[in-house]
This record gives structure tokens, sequence and C-alpha cells, in this order.
DNA sequence: TCTCTTATTGCAAATAATTCGCAATAAGAT
DNA sequence: ATCTTATTGCGAATTATTTGCAATAAGAGA
């Protein structure tokens, strides 16, 4: 997943954004995670201030470069926007696993009550994890 | 929806926790909500202190009589626990509404690695509502 | 109904999460 | 090499969530 990092920090450039050593190890980290990464996770990762991993990580949100997770009783995590897919997470231990999208669930049209439209889903599924059984 | 309201007390006190009047206006609330509550709402709504819904509501949580949906950026929001359904977010406002439940959705057996099992999912719409337009 | 025990509440204070302000730094344009 | 200004780091301000404790009230038993 090298590509991902590159394309990321390309399209902040071209954009008009500034390429910083912390924005680079913040985007290889986002590319290369295996599950969807919390704010401090990543803060952690490339040892830099919590603050400013905030601001970056809400900048490629505008930027529609990366997705945020949210599940119950935890800290949002975010993850590099490429393919879309669901999560699997254990009810024990928190652990995150991606689970490919095998078809895209739709809104029944007639059960729509005060939409205009709908372009985008979230799908997670809650489980129990080989370690935590 | 009375019933649901006195279907979770009722629960409740037949598993030794006390019926007090918060807790009730809270059931009440709950009960006849159409859309999931923030602890903020809720505690508005029958107007009593954040910090005694938030025990309330882990305690639901705990007797499994409410649900928590987490939806990008915002707090978490609760509802009674009855039939299965899902949501749409709408990204303007936050305004979320309810979605039958048109199928369940499975996770592809082969592409669960890691996890023993999977019981439960959440799924999220998002979108524009008519007011947002 | 009255009394007693103790779960629950409200309030204040502690802790955790997120955002903001600002001076120092460093990207990248010229 | 210089200059402009976006970005960072740090501290402080907010906002969210949890906790401790004394006062209250639910519900069991007399």
């Amino acid at each position: 997943m090298k590509g991902a990092s590159t394309y990321m920090l390309d399209t902040l450039q071209a954009r008009g954004y500034r390429v910083t050593k912390t924005r680079r190890e913040l985007c290889t980290e986002l590319a290369k995670a295996s599950h969807p990464l919390t704010i401090r996770e990543l803060a952690e990762l490339v040892n830099s201030d919590e603050a400013s991993v905030y601001r970056f990580v809400h900048l490629l949100q505008k930027e529609d470069l990366v997705h945020e997770i949210t599940t119950r009783g935890e800290r949002p995590r975010f993850e590099f926007k490429n393919e879309h897919h669901h999560h699997v997470v254990c009810t024990g231990c928190g652990k995150v696993a991606h689970v490919p999208c095998a078809y895209t669930p739709q809104v029944p049209k007639d059960s729509l009550s005060g939409f205009a439209e709908v372009n985008d889903h979230d799908l997670t599924f809650y489980g129990t994890c080989l370690a935590c059984v």
C-alpha cells in the first residue's frame, strides 16, 4: 500500500496544502494499517501531538480522503478511503477487522420518509474474535 | 408505544432494580421517541441531571434494553431495543430516521478471518433530508 | 401504615476527549 | 537565498463522561 500514501499526499498538494514530515508519516501509517486507527493511535505511531493529528485527520475528512468509523462505546477510528468495505468489531476486546463488501445495501425507496437521497452507508458487524472466545 | 415503557420498567424491577420517577420518565421518552436520543436530549426531556442519565442508560444497555447508535462526528444516541431496524442520517442537520430492515446482512463466511462468530450488526445510511436539500 | 435498609439521585468535582489561540517553524513560491 | 504564510507544538479552554458522596426515596418486612 505504498501508493495510497503518495496518492493522499499528491492530492493534498494539488489542492494547495503543504506536505510536511508529520503529514507524510501520518499518511504512511494510514496507508499501511490493516484496521482503522484512532487519533491517539496515530499520534503515538508518528509521535506527534494529538491536537495536530485531530486537525490533519479533519482535513483529510474534508478532502474526502479518509473515512470515519464509529463503533459502540469506542472512540472514532479513521482509515484511508479506497474501495468500500465493511467492518467486524469484537465486543470483547474492540478489535476491528475488514469485511469485503459482498453487495451494496439499499434503502427501500418507500421507507425513506423525509429524506431526499441516500448516497452512502456504513455496515458494522459485532461478534467475538478468536482470542476472546 | 405504551407497552415498551412498562416492559422496560417491569423487566428492571423483575431483575431487582428500583423503579423511580426519573426512570419511569426516561423509559417513557425512550418508548415514544421516533428516533434515537442522546444523553443530553434525554436529560432535558425529563429534566434530570446528565450524570444520572448516563448511569441509567448504561444500566439499560447492560440489561440489553436499549441499543446504542453511533454516527460519524456525533454523540452516541440510544433507543429502545425492539424489532431490529436500520437508520438514515442527514449529513446536513444530523437528523436520524428509522429504516425498516429489509433483509439481514450476512458476513461472507470465508472473509471472517480471526473471528469466531458474528451475532449482530448496525447498518446506517447517510444522505440528505428534505429540509436540507 | 410505619420503619428500616440500601439503591438511586443530584450535585460537585475528577478525568477524558476535542478544540482553540498563538508564537515558532518550515514549505514552497519567487 | 529570501519571503510569505500554512502548519506544528504546546498550553489552555471547552465539552463529554465518569466518579464520590451525602440526601432522598423505593420497596421489603413488621
